[in-house]
DNA sequence: AAGTAGCA
DNA sequence: GGCC
């Protein structure tokens, strides 16, 4: 598998762009990236898409097992979505708020997590599941770990649109120094291999306005979760 | 269990 | 920011 974070992101769709608008890659792990600006060429057919499947299975907000109702709103796409409420947080083939199975993906969604994963140095993957999660200002994450899935042998890739965010990117136990990283609107994180299980989260969502998606930020995250 | 408040 |  290749890994190598010095070689040049080279890709036909990056051809035309500006030497100085050109995708970045920085490492964060020994096996996680930030791909800067690696989503904008897909942006065209990208925000349709999401539009066609929020029509489908719009964001709600979630309880978590604790009975918290989380700040951000979410959906899913792909053959498995990712739930939580008071019994536990599980992957399921239906919208439980509608009966009807999750939709599915689309392609160029899953044209855009292989790509990325491949840039960051893993090959072939497949992901069958997209969650999507809305932060509105004042929306966070707290600090979680990624382990509802099958496996852990794919990567996990999640890409930031709309309003700036402060990723943290933690160690093993929640309680390790966590580093944090701004993300903006079109940059893709990707972490996998010995740092898969990484606790991570996001801070408070500052207040904004994006000229795209206005008041809010938009994260796919996508997984490989049978 | 992917959460918050309160206190240092 | 860290603890619970």
């Amino acid at each position: 598998m290749r890994y190598d974070p010095m070689s040049p992101i080279t890709l036909d769709l990056f051809a035309d762009v500006e030497p100085e608008q050109q995708p970045r890659r920085e490492q964060i792990g020994e096996q996680s990236c930030v791909l800067r600006g690696f989503a904008l060429p897909w942006l065209d057919r990208l925000l349709p898409a999401l539009e066609a499947v929020l029509a489908a299975a719009p964001f709600r907000q979630m309880v978590t097992p604790g009975g918290f109702t989380m700040s951000v709103a979410l959906s899913s796409c792909g053959t498995w979505g990712w739930t939580t409420d008071r019994s536990g947080y599980k992957y399921t083939r239906n919208d439980p708020q509608t009966g009807l199975p999750w939709p599915e993906m689309p392609e160029v969604f899953f044209e855009l997590a292989q790509a990325a994963a491949r840039e960051a140095g893993f090959t072939d993957f497949v992901p069958d599941s997209c969650l999507i999660n809305r932060y509105i200002p004042g929306a966070r994450m707290s600090l979680h770990q990624d382990k509802n899935e099958g496996s852990y042998a794919a990567p996990i890739v999640s890409v930031s649109l709309g309003l700036p965010a402060t990723f943290l990117f933690g160690g093993f136990e929640r309680s390790a120094k966590s580093q944090r990283v701004p993300l903006l609107h079109g940059d893709i994180v990707v972490w996998g291999g010995v740092d898969r299980l990484r606790y991570h989260g996001v801070l408070p969502i500052k207040e904004g306005y994006h000229p795209q998606l206005g008041e809010q930020r938009i994260n796919f995250t996508f997984r490989t979760a049978e």
